[in-house]
RNA sequence: GGGCGAAUAGCUCAGCCGGUUCAGAGCGCCUGCCUUACACGCAGGAUGUCGGGGGUUCGAAUCCCUCUUCGCCCACCA
């Protein structure tokens, strides 16, 4: 305990000393998500009372804001716990494996970063290993053909629970519908995962001749590959232009195939030529169409997204593109090209690969939205769910009303496998959906086939709130943990996941999981583009740990955060983005080594001992440095309460540098040193306020305030900060009077300060100073701190009153207080009229408008009358100065 | 095509339910200091038609309209 402390705060060592302390306690959890990147899935609960944590070093945003969050709560007394998102085994462990894939050689997905597997959790890193052994007997890979890796976590059950009881509800169900197909992964891809990304592309207008030979229609397609797989044109039962042609056939150029003309209201006459081309396989809307008239569906393609054998032979296997060229070279040839115009459209990509998704007609599993989204969204209309910033509410309220049914199923080979089961026998076909696992058929008793797809993975993600507390079982930890309380996320996975949490939680459970979902910015650079590891203008933050500290990382990211908005990061200069935090931290780190250094036995107390400071034993820094320490508790608290993190650090950061160390600090020298009496109070004063300041940091910077905290007398070994409580605010604390005066004696300062500066006063050299106003009170103040004046502003002699002198630096306070320094020789007397009169100009054109204002009658009518008393006092004070100042030019004998 | 957000000092941003010498902070820059907690520091200083235009008001960085630029989200018009 009091063994020296570095001149400089060393991150890395005392960091990596407290993770570890922290971890033998319990009070820690290492492990950083997949990845460390902003869908890492945590969750913030805290029904009080009673503690219970776990607590993270987070290098991301939205591990640190819920770290913050989580320390915060805690602190306060209440029960705060993360639980992390083991469901994401399922995303975790494909990055695992792709890893370890790379490593092998076996390259077929994309790689994450080295660091990446050794930060995973241990279990996802021995599946990722037990995987890669299956892999690796199975051969090369183009034999693996489908083969299922389901996970072994806890989560299936509660998946299997949840499929099942949807079934049963009959809000899950098989369809055959046009699903969005990624020919790359060969998986359904839900309509989330389908980004839209607006293309320039081109629309091509095709010509299909009548069947008789009489004329033509006119079709615009933006994908004339899929004219292969037509089946009708459609137009608009009430388009004139059309209707007689309604019933008649045309002969499809190309594939030389008689298809009809139907009338269908779902045709926009204005667009186009006002018919349609209809391919029931390869395009949703025409699929609606294709049912509504009894169209036979030709799927032409594979699902690499090739040519299929439906087509004619000479396209069979080519590519989509090129198939695409070849079609309209032909329309071309035969003269059925009218024209081809460029055309900006949004088309729909891969979200994991990119690839260019192509709507495919398959069997799949679907969840009935409608239904769940219902409640859901009455949840929010009616208050219990709050956004944080609310706008995103309007996002939620949006996305719910326009909900289409959920494509759960997936063609991966990781995951949950569907829990339905198909019977082989001759005749039977039965289907069964069960939640253990089925042997044989339950009707006839013959083999079985389980269904070969997986689940999408969001399918178990939306079930965390309860699955990840023991659902279905009725544990201890469901009855204790749920419904939560915040839900720390990022806003591009509202929709994925958060949205889909509270439908799952109010339809299982019957209460929304969380009342507040807290949705914070992006982390993107400079351009404003998301950090990334494929852009390469990502910031490593183990990187940034490591040159300054996981506290000057949680620092920036949590300062640079407002609610609601992106957080910019250079990532070619980490100095400018993270040294701050560093130097606070240092700052931070050498106030507390100077207070320790100066105590030595135990420190009095404030209050609620015999032996504690008494009020008359306080000097007015004292009293100034205890209001000021209040009014940011005040500050901080109400700031974390209202998720502004910024603003609790900006308060913290304030009080700590401007006041305690750059004032407070300095004026309690001589007292510590023996120089003058009060050393004890100002020891007890030092100590107290730090220690409030410290708490008050410690959920944004842990590990300095935790390294400091700790090395307080009175502290046990195990005693950490992270468990303190949190500082209340005290009515008695209260000092206006304090902090009037005490800013007085910081503007004398200041002034003198300013003098010396302007008119180049060595250092060392000490000067004289005067102070004189009307007013005695204030000099009351300056009396109590004459010792501080005198040493901050290097005075041989300050005298409260005027001086018989004139040549020297002279100053007015906003209250007319005069400041004087004589410097005799060494002033320039024409440059000192010149500073006095431009200032006096300033306070002239200052008056000038105020009189305006105030002599507006309407002004005076209208505003209310308290700013209207207020503008009157500014004016007196404005003026009094001006005339001080004015006073001290006819001194000096300015012209 | 719809909706939303942003635009303030060279950079990153705060201020924005109108009215405290309201134009601020940090970084960067300039000047002077290794003053025994800290040079990752101390003291002092310069810097802005608050994106353009219009309006409401006694009063606008703050409210309304419009334009420009950037970004995000949503969208089955082929």
């Amino acid at each position: 305990m009091t063994e020296p402390l570095a001149p400089q705060y060393n991150p890395s060592a005392i960091e990596s000393a407290l993770y570890a302390w922290w971890q033998e306690r319990g009070l820690f959890s290492p492990d950083a998500g997949p990845g460390g990147s902003a869908a890492t899935p945590y969750v913030v609960m805290m029904p009080p009372p009673n503690v219970t944590a776990v607590l993270h070093m987070g290098h991301g945003l939205n591990n640190t804001v819920q770290d913050v969050l989580v320390r915060f709560e805690r602190m306060r007394g209440r029960r705060a716990l993360w639980v992390p998102g083991t469901d994401h085994a399922g995303i975790a462990t494909q990055n695992v494996v792709e890893r370890l894939l790379a490593k092998e050689g076996l390259t077929r997905f994309d790689v994450g970063r080295e660091a990446f597997v050794e930060r995973v959790w241990g279990y996802v890193r021995e599946t990722g290993a037990a995987i890669l052994e299956q892999l690796k007997a199975i051969g090369s890979s183009a034999d693996w053909g489908r083969t299922y890796f389901t996970l072994d976590d806890d989560l299936s059950r509660a998946v299997r629970e949840a499929f099942v009881t949807l079934y049963e509800e009959g809000l899950v169900y098989r369809g055959h519908y046009i699903i969005n197909w990624c020919p790359r992964c060969l998986t359904a891809l839900s309509n989330e995962e389908a980004e839209k990304e607006e293309t320039d592309g081109k629309i091509w207008h095709l010509r299909y001749p009548l069947a008789d030979g009489t004329g033509h229609v006119t079709v615009a397609t933006t994908r004339p590959e899929t004219m292969l797989g037509d089946t009708a044109v459609a137009v608009h039962p009430d388009d004139e232009r059309y209707r007689p042609l309604i019933g008649r056939a045309l002969r499809l150029p190309v594939v030389d195939r008689a298809v009809p003309i139907v009338a269908d209201h779902a045709v926009d006459p204005a667009f186009g030529s006002g018919a349609v081309k209809i391919t029931p396989a390869h395009d949703p809307a025409d699929f609606e169409i294709g049912r509504r008239h009894n169209l036979p569906s030709i799927d032409v393609m594979t699902p690499e997204a090739r040519i299929s054998l439906a087509a004619p032979e000479r396209f069979q296997g080519l590519d989509r593109f090129d198939a695409r060229a070849r079609v309209v070279a032909e329309f071309e040839a035969a003269g059925l090209l009218e024209r081809v115009e460029p055309h900006r459209h949004a088309v729909g990509h891969c979200y994991r690969c990119g690839t260019v998704i192509e709507p495919r007609l398959s069997d799949q599993w679907f969840v009935r939205m409608e239904p769940l989204a219902r409640p859901a969204l009455e949840k929010y209309r009616d208050g219990t769910l709050r956004f944080i910033p609310e706008r995103r509410g309007d996002d939620y309220t949006q996305w719910l009303e326009g909900i289409r049914d959920w494509c759960i199923s997936r063609q991966l080979w990781w995951g949950h496998r569907i829990p339905v089961w198909y019977c082989e026998a001759e005749g039977c076909a039965r289907t069964t959906v069960s939640r253990s696992d089925v042997g044989a058929c339950p009707g006839c008793g013959g083999p079985v086939k389980q269904d070969e797809d997986v689940l999408d993975t969001w399918f178990s993600s939306w079930l965390v709130p309860f699955s990840s507390l023991g659902w279905p079982e009725r544990t201890p930890d469901l009855a204790g943990f749920y419904p939560g309380h915040t839900l720390v996320s990022a806003p591009e996975i509202l929709f994925f996941w958060v949205a889909r949490m509270i439908m799952s939680g109010l339809h299982f459970m019957g209460e929304v999981p969380y009342t507040h979902i807290y949705l914070h910015g992006t982390v993107r650079d400079t351009q404003h583009r998301k950090m990334s590891k494929s852009l390469g203008n990502g910031i490593d933050p183990l990187e940034v740990v490591e040159r300054y500290g996981a506290d000057a990382l949680r620092y920036s990211l949590v300062s640079g955060m407002s609610v609601g908005t992106d957080v910019i990061l250079d990532p070619d200069d980490l100095e400018g983005s993270f040294a701050p935090g560093r130097n606070f931290a240092n700052k931070l780190w050498n106030a507390g080594r100077f207070i320790l250094s100066n105590i030595e036995g135990p420190v009095r107390p404030l209050a609620g001992a015999p032996d504690a400071v008494r009020p008359d034993e306080l000097a007015l820094a004292d009293r100034w440095i205890i209001a000021r320490c209040d009014a940011t508790v005040r500050e901080a608290t109400d700031a974390y309460e209202k998720f502004r993190l910024n603003e609790a650090a900006g308060a913290v950061y304030r009080f700590l540098w401007s006041d305690l160390a750059d004032w407070y600090i300095e004026q309690i020298k001589p007292r510590l040193y023996g120089d003058v009496p009060g050393g004890d109070a100002a020891r007890a004063v030092a100590v107290q306020t730090f220690d409030v300041a410290l708490r008050l940091l410690h959920p944004i910077m842990p590990f300095v305030t935790e390294a400091l905290w700790r090395r307080f007398p009175g502290r046990t070994a195990n005693a950490s900060i992270s468990v303190a409580h949190w500082p209340r605010p005290d009515a008695r604390a209260e000092d206006a009077s304090a902090i009037a005066e005490f800013d007085l004696v910081q503007q004398v300062v200041g002034a003198i300060r300013g003098i010396r500066a302007e008119y180049g006063v060595p250092p060392g050299q000490t000067v004289r100073a005067y102070v004189s106003q009307d007013g005695r009170a204030v000099h009351a103040a300056l009396e109590r701190e004459r010792g501080t004046i005198l040493r901050l502003a290097k005075l041989s002699e300050l005298v409260l009153g005027e001086s018989t002198e004139r040549i020297g630096g002279h100053a007015v306070l906003p209250d007319g207080t005069a400041v004087f320094v004589p410097l005799g020789d060494a002033i320039d007397v024409d440059r000192e009229c010149g500073r006095l009169g431009a200032e006096a100009e300033r306070l002239s054109s200052l008056l000038g408008s105020q009189e305006k204002k105030l002599s507006n009658e309407q002004f005076v009518a209208r505003a209310p009358a308290d700013v209207v008393a207020r503008e009157r006092d500014k004016m007196a004070a404005w003026s009094e100065q001006r005339d001080v100042l004015l006073g001290k030019r006819k001194l000096l004998g300015c012209g």
